[in-house]
This record gives structure tokens, sequence and C-alpha cells, in this order.
RNA sequence: GCGUCUAUAGCUCAGUUGGUUAGAGCGCUACCUUGACAUGGUAGAGGUCCCCUGUUCGAGUCAGGGUAGACGCACCA
């Protein structure tokens, strides 16, 4: 074995045989468990947020199959429509075409052309972290069965009425000439312009004046707006305005959604383009008027003037010729939200076109009782609140995409505008009777990517087909996904799943937190902050970095000042520091936190206890690899120690805090727990205990067996109780450690198909455990005033005993070979009752002190110094002891238990102050 | 406007139903190349638990109010 631990070394080839020896299926037996990966963008490549969740799934997957459950982790990838269409357009528009130049066909071989290519990414990099998903089950959600799911469930909601199609406003995309759905538009605060703009009455009667941050839409205005009680304007609704620029005639109605404070308590209508405006359109019979193209040019339908021209240029214009006119009363600088695209960044038009919506209303319901009842969970539990939010206010589902990448819908337009859905063509026209001379065309449009998504639970199981997986793993066990898609996804997965199975797609729903960079900002490629987890595995340099960062940006200005970020964050590149220590980091720092500042020092420190655990597995295998480990031998060939009784003990303590965490989604705890375990007592500890026993002529062939024995078999079970967070290392020294225990190697070839440490039904060693933590205490005492008296570690000491009970006695008798070896003591001496000591300093260890005879060793002063530290730490100690106990209140009202407590520990600290005021004299008087 | 979250050591974070002296990692200081490991060991320093008021025998923890910050939803033309 390397002297340092080497990750490179080992990850590629325990994956591959892991995955070639089918370790990820199901195994059939057992309760079934399942996790369903949310399907990563299939253009993608993997981030940190991925790599985060695929550790806290993976970890989970691993235990619960090393408990014996029937566990799949069903993995696949989404087509994601905007976002794969929006690539491939990219590629195209470099060598100067358009989709349109190939048409949809050829179009859509490219598409997949690429995803062929480049689609295996992502998938490729999970296997770089471990995850232990069952690939031979993947999924793509433009798979055949997945389409067919989705047709089903398209033509049975439209054939209860729960789809249908509509003429209405929705969020145009101009720039991806496609409709989006309100969660794909971004609502943000931008720096805009209110203007004025007076509206003569066509009677000549008067005029009002409107405000708008709009201009340009006051071509499609028809109607102002006043609120009834306006006594301003009581008297001019029903009159109608002439609208400028164009002459048309509207009306001025009443409408109470108007706010009479704001502005002049006019408001302009434009139902065409905007929703609120809409509304009071529906509301009033008004007509609509639309003054767009598809491009968020202006239409045909506007003066003559104004046709053609872009929305912004049409927007000056206008105000130019209203303030020529004299109309224009003031311009105001006003902060507005304006509605972005989440893909294109352009805004969004309020469009008045024809597409198909699910009605969600009814969806809804028994998706909220499912959470209300307790079947579905959110870990942590108030996003319940944030889903219900959205799902008390939930508005309908506009699905269609005009966009040629996904999933077609299933509708078939006869020349008279009729419309048919169903399966595919043949059905529709058997269903409906229309034989081959009647055309029909299919709609042009695709369905929205999170559609497919949604129906993941089920249809990634088979559905519409009644297989055994829809049986077994539907509900899920625990759905592991950001709070970024409650909406997009996880709702509407639980409204699909319902909707056609009647079961709940999961039992739980664990929110992970956001991993921000280290200072809590979103990382992302304009900010230059980007990490990839790969990276951190494999390592990088300065220079590969720098262009990874800085290459290809959007906004070339922003580069010198990444690049200058990144030379000072990493001035050597990154270090490469294994898939083991990314994941114990993600583990680490999953706690229930919204927001996690991803932090190198603890990807580093991690690395560290990567090395530590080969470390201590090289002594382990040093030790034991030639000599006998008593695999086979009986138990009365070997003679267990305190130390070996005593690391089992707290190894099962380890186990069962370890389990405690999980079942609580508390990563952060569990992670603690084993490095704890790991670094603070099996090595800190127990292989320094050990030694004594190895090294000692005096320790018998049954002590030296039952020490290799307790050594290769807790090594043994540590590998199995950390292969969840750290599968790599785990299994590369379980491979050694393994066939010197009676598991043996052969047949069982995985320490992941081993079975998980179980706590003995006898429980732990407390008298191993007691004893243990007395000598810890011994130890660390004699340490201590070796560290502060500045005596050489290597300086062997003379102690002494003094005050020492029978227990303490009889400890020190079983421990004395540990004792001296560890404190480095070359003699020790219990003293009697009556027996004096020189002047000493001192440990307390109960009742007993420890006693280092300060001649030559130790200066007066500095002893006195270092005992006025230790009393006045427990003066205060025993001072607010006191004060509590002789508090009335506290006497009477407190429990019993936490009094009884109180006095002990004033008992103690008493006896503690009195032994070293005691000893303080002592020296003083020297 | 409605809703959610966060504030604890220099940094990143734990702290279960209120109950010993508030913990960990990193960083820092001193000492130690002891034969698993300097990616290490031993010892140590470091905290007004954001502020105020309250409940309580007892508050980092509960309630109310404030300050600072993050986020979600809906929005006034």
């Amino acid at each position: 074995m390397d002297k340092t631990f080497n990750p490179g070394a080992i990850e590629q080839t325990c994956y591959t045989d892991w995955e070639q020896n089918g370790y990820f299926k199901p195994s059939g037996q057992g309760e079934p468990y399942c996790i369903l990966l949310p399907p990563p963008n299939v253009t993608g490549s993997l981030h940190m947020g991925h790599a985060f969740q695929h550790t806290i799934m993976d970890t989970l997957t691993r235990y619960h199959r090393m408990k014996g459950d029937n566990t799949l982790w069903q993995c696949g990838t989404d087509h994601a429509g905007i976002a794969t269409q929006m690539v491939v357009e990219r590629q195209l528009d470099a060598q100067g075409k358009s989709r349109h130049d190939l048409g949809r066909e050829a179009f859509l071989e490219k598409v997949w052309e690429w995803k062929a290519e480049s689609g295996g990414t992502i998938s490729q990099q999970m296997r770089r972290l471990g995850t232990s998903t069952d690939w031979d089950r993947e999924v793509f959600t433009m798979d055949e069965n997945l389409s067919k799911a989705v047709t089903k469930v398209f033509v049975e909601l439209h054939k209860e009425g729960l789809i249908y199609r509509g003429k209405r406003l929705v969020n145009w995309d101009p720039v991806l000439h496609t409709a989006v759905s309100d969660l794909e538009v971004v609502n943000e605060e931008e720096a805009g312009h209110m203007w004025h703009m007076r509206y003569p009455l066509a009677d000549g009667s008067g005029e009002l004046v409107v405000a708008t941050t709009r201009p340009e839409t006051m071509l499609g205005d028809t109607a102002v707006a006043v609120h009834p009680d306006d006594q301003r304007y009581a008297s001019m609704v029903g009159k109608e305005i002439k609208l400028p620029l164009t002459g048309r005639l509207i009306p001025i109605i009443a409408d109470d959604y108007v706010d009479q404070e704001f502005g002049t308590g006019c408001v302009k209508i434009t139902p065409a383009h905007d929703f609120n405006d809409y509304d009071m359109g529906k509301r009033h019979d008004l007509p609509m008027i639309n003054i767009l193209t598809d491009d968020a040019k202006l239409n045909d339908d506007v003066p003559e003037a104004y046709r053609g021209m872009d929305r912004f240029d049409a927007r000056k214009q206008i105000v130019a010729d209203l303030e020529a006119q004299g109309v224009l009363v003031k311009i105001e600088p006003h902060s507005l939200k304006v509605p972005r695209g989440d893909r294109s960044g352009t805004v969004i038009e309020p469009y008045l076109t024809d597409q198909w919506y699910v009605a969600v209303e009814s969806l809804a319901k028994p998706a909220i009782e499912a959470v209300e009842s307790g079947e579905i969970r959110f870990v942590p539990e108030n996003w319940n609140k944030t889903y219900y939010q959205w799902m008390h206010n939930i508005q309908d589902w506009c699905i269609s995409r005009q966009l040629w990448w996904g999933h077609r819908i299933p509708a078939w337009y006869d020349d008279a505008g009729n419309i048919y859905v169903g399966e595919d063509e043949a059905a529709v026209r058997r269903e409906n009777g229309l034989d081959d001379a009647v055309a029909l065309k299919q709609d042009e449009d695709v369905l929205d990517t999170w559609f497919s998504s949604a129906l993941w639970p089920f249809a990634t199981m088979g559905w519409p087909e009644k297989t055994p997986e829809l049986e077994t793993f539907v509900p899920s066990s625990v759905l592991v996904t950001g709070f970024d898609i409650i909406f997009f996804w996880v709702a509407r997965m639980i409204m699909m799943t319902k909707k056609f199975t009647g079961k709940i797609p999961f039992k739980d729903i664990y929110i992970t937190g956001l991993i921000r960079d280290e200072q809590g900002d979103k990382m992302s490629k304009s900010k230059g902050n980007v990490l990839d987890p790969i990276d951190l595995i494999d390592g990088i340099s300065l220079d590969a970095l720098l262009e990874k960062r800085t290459g290809g940006m959007m906004q070339p200005q922003k580069a010198e000042k990444i690049a200058k970020r990144t030379r000072k964050q990493f001035p050597e590149g990154i270090a490469s520091y294994g898939t083991d220590a990314l994941r114990f980091t993600f583990a680490a720092m999953a706690s229930t936190s919204r927001d996690i500042n991803f932090d190198m020092g603890r990807v580093e420190g991690y690395r560290n206890f990567c090395n530590k655990i080969w470390n201590a597995s090289r002594f382990v295998l040093m030790n034991t690899e030639t000599e006998d480990t008593g695999a086979n031998a009986s138990a009365s060939e070997r003679e267990l120690s305190v130390a070996d009784r005593w690391i089992w003990a707290r190894f099962y303590q380890t186990v069962t805090d370890f389990e405690q965490a999980i079942a609580q989604y508390r990563f952060d705890i569990a992670a603690q727990a084993l490095y704890e375990f790991t670094w603070n007592q099996f090595c800190d500890w127990y292989l320094e205990l050990t030694k004594p026993v190895l090294n000692s002529e005096h320790s018998s062939d049954a002590q030296k067996r039952g020490t290799r024995h307790t050594l290769v078999n807790v090594l043994e079970q540590l590998m199995r109780l950390l292969h969840p967070v750290m599968p790599f290392i785990t299994e590369s020294i379980w491979q050694r450690v393994a066939p010197l225990t009676a598991v043996g190697a052969g047949e069982t070839a995985s320490v992941m198909t081993q079975a998980f440490p179980q706590m003995p039904a006898e429980g732990v060693d407390q008298d191993a455990l007691a004893d243990i933590e007395w000598f810890k205490k011994v130890i660390v005492g004699i340490r201590n005033i070796r560290g502060e008296m500045d005596i050489s570690p290597n300086k062997p000491l003379s102690v002494m005993l003094r005050n020492a009970t029978a227990e303490d006695e009889q400890r020190f008798d079983t421990l004395s070979l540990y004792v001296t070896r560890m404190a480095k003591l070359e003699d020790v001496k219990v003293l009697a009752q009556d027996e004096t000591a020189p002047p000493s300093a001192s440990a307390i260890v109960g009742e007993m002190e420890v006693l280092i005879p300060m001649a030559g060793l130790i200066d007066k002063d500095a002893e006195l110094a270092r005992i006025s530290k230790a009393m006045e730490k427990i003066e205060k100690d025993v001072a607010r002891t006191q004060g509590k106990l002789s508090n009335e209140n506290f006497v009477s009202k407190a429990p019993e238990a936490v009094i009884e407590k109180e006095k002990q520990k004033l008992a103690e600290a008493s006896q503690q102050l009195a032994k070293l005021q005691e000893q303080y004299k002592s020296i003083e008087a020297i």
C-alpha cells in the first residue's frame, strides 16, 4: 500500500466491477426501497448541485441495499425541450443556418444526433461520483415507452375535459417563439419610466390623463377605466375617448379593479397585451386588439407608420409622436417588475394565442390532501407551507410549446378546423369514423418538458402496463431534490401520480439546500465562480481552470476580474481530492439550512480523513497480514483486552448514531459520527492501545491473537459502516482486510453486498467503556501537565497515585501496561493512605490524584499559575452551582433529577477545588 | 402586500422536547520528524450565542418587538 492515499488509483476499477457484476440491480428480496433520480437535463453536465444530491441519494441507496432491502435507484435523463433545442439551434446559427432552413424532420434528426454524441456526458460523470443507479433501467423521457405514457395521459385527461384548448393570453417568448408557463417567467425589478398622456374625450368636453409604463400598447387600447366611486370622473363614464395616433373611439368604463389613489385614477385598458386588462376586457366584453407579431413587432392592425417596427423602437417613436402632438403630459422615472423568460432572458409579452391547458384544480385537491394527511412528508417540514401556498392558488397549466423538440401533441385537425385527440392518426380516424378522404393534420406543437417529467414516478415503472415494478416501487421511498423545482416538478408528480395510479409518488420529500460559493453567491458562469465536481475529484491546473471560467464568455469584459479572483483563490489550481472526500464533504454539509456555502477547506479536511483511514488500514494490515488473526480460532484461543472490548462497544454505538441520523435525513450528523469514531476513537486511542499488546514480549499468543482479531474485524466492519458515504476507499481496503476475517473473500467479492453492521442483541460492554474513559482521563491528565509544563514527550516520568479507590487500583492493575506505555512512565507508585508525597504537579481523575513529582522537572511558579487557572474555572462553577442550589425557587420547582445533578456537580467540584487548594498550598510552601 | 428562512469562535457550520463548563472542522499559537499517517501527533488560545422586552427556578433554545440579510409568491396602470 502507498504511504498516502491516492484516490485516482482505486476509483475507476471499483466502479466497473460493481456495474459489471450487476450489484446496482434490485435484489428482489426484502422490503422495497426506491429512489427516483430527478432526471438531469440530457444536454447538461454534472454541477455541484447534482453531485450533492446524488451523494445523498447514493448514500441512502447503498445503505438500504446493505440493510437487505429490495433497493432500486431509478435513473434517466430528461429531453429538456427548450434547453436542448436552443443548444442545437445555436450550433446551426454558427453555420449561419436556422432550424427553418432544415425543416422539422431534418432538425429533429440533428437533435437526436447531438443527443447521441453528448447525451452521455452526465451519465459518465455520475459514474465518477460512484452513483449506484440501476443503469439497465435508464430511461430517457423521449423513449418509446415514456412517449406512449405521455400520449395516453394526454388523451385520457382530454377525454375527461381536464385538457382543453383555448385562445387566451399567454406568456409569449418573442425570441424563442413559444408560449411558456408562469413558472418559466422571472419577474425582476428594473428601472423604467411612467409616461402620462392626455386622452381627449370624443365630444370635446374634456380629457383624461392616463399613465402607463408601456406606451406602445396604447395602439391596442380598447377602453379607459376609472373607479365607479370616483367622483372626479363619474360624469364621464359611458362617454368615449378619441384615442390619439389612431383616432379610434373607445369607451370610458367603470371597474373597481382601478385604484383611485394610484396615478390619475384612470387606466388605459389593453386587453390583448396585459393580464389584468384581459380580465377586465372579458368582464366588459371589450374588443381585444392584438398589435404584435410572433417576433414582438407591430403588426398590420396598427397605423401604417408603425407596422413592422420592433416593440422597443415603436415605443420611442410613439412617445416622440405623442409629444409632437402635445399629448404627452410628463415622464417620470419608475421602477417596475419586468417579466423575462428564464431561458432566453428576453422580455416576455402577454400574447393572445391558441394553446393547450391542463385544468389543474381537480388534480390539485388530492395532491394537497396527500401532504395534509401526512401521507407525503416534506423534510424539512416547513416546505409544506410553500407547497400549500402555491397549490391553493394554482392556475391552469399551459402545456403547449411552439417548439419542435419534445412530445408532439396528439391532436389532429381537419380542414373545417375540427379537433380530434387520440393515440395516433389511425386511432383518431377509427374512433371518429374519418376515412382517408378527410385530410388530417397533426398539431404542430409539442408538450412542455415538465409534462413528461410529471409522469416519472410511474412511467419509469412501465405504466400503463401492469408491471411488477409498478406494484413494488410505487410509491417510492424518498424524493431528493431542490426547492427550486417544488412547483415545476414535485407538485405535478403528486398530481399526476395520484390521478393515474391512485397512489402517492413518494413518501418523503427531502429538500436539499442550494450549493453556493464560499461567499454565499450562487454559482454561475457569468460570475465565474463555478466549481466542477469532477475538478475537485481529479484536480485541475490553474491554466485549465482559468480557461474554463473565462473562455467563451457572454460578457468578455468580466473575464479579467474573474481571472484575478480565480488566481487568488486557486494559485496552484485545484488538487485532486478524490470522490470519497468530495462525497463526505457533501454529506457533512447537508444540514437543514437552505443555502450551503461550499468551503474548499472542508474538502481538504475530508481528503485528510481519507488519508487517515488509509493509513490506519495500513497499520492494521502491517500488523496482521502475515500474522495469525484467529479468523477461525475458537473464542478461547482469542483473549480480548479491555481495549478490544471497548472499541467494539464504541463501534456499535457509532452504528446506532449513524442509523438514527440517516433515518432523519441528517447526513451531517451521520458524517460527524463516522468521523469522530474513526479518527478520535479508532485511530487516536484504539490503534495506540494495540501497540503495547502487539509489541510486548509479555503478551501471550492468545492476547495477540485477540487484538489482531479485533483489529481486522473492527476494520472490516468499519469499512461496511463507511461504505454508503465513501464507496471507493472502503471497497479498496475491504478487499485487503476481508480475507483476514471469517468473512473471507472469494464469492463475497464486494463490501457493497455485505450486510450493514448490526448492534449485537446483548448491547455494548458498559464496563469496558467506563474503564477506557477512566484510562483516557489519566493519560490526558498526564499529557496536560507535560504540555503545559514543557516536559518533553520523550522524557520518562515517575508518577504517584494518591487517594486511589479500590476501583482505581483495580483499573490501574488491568491497564498498567497501557498507562505506562502511552504516558511514557518509568515508574508508578500507589501511595498508601498515610503516605506523604513530595511536591508534585497533579491531575485529578475522580477522587484519585495523579502526581508528578516536580523535582528538576517542574517550575514552581509555572505550576502555581497552572493550578490557579484551574481553580478559577472551578470556583466559578462552584459559585454558580451553589447559587442555584441556594435559590429557593430552583429547589422547589426544578425536577428532582436536575437538582440531584446539580448537587452531584457541586460535590465533585468542591472536592476538586479542595484538592487544588491543598496542592497550591503545598507547592507554595516549598 | 402575503409567506418562508438565516444571524453562535477569525472562517464554514452543529447545538434534538428549555437543564452540567455552548461544540466540530478549518485557521491560529507552542512543542514534537515516536517505526500507520507532517494530508500527522500532543497541548493551548479564541464566544456580549444580532439587539431589546417578556415567560420561566432556569433561555443559544420559547413568546413579542426590532435590526441586518437571503428567498418564494402575487402585484398599481
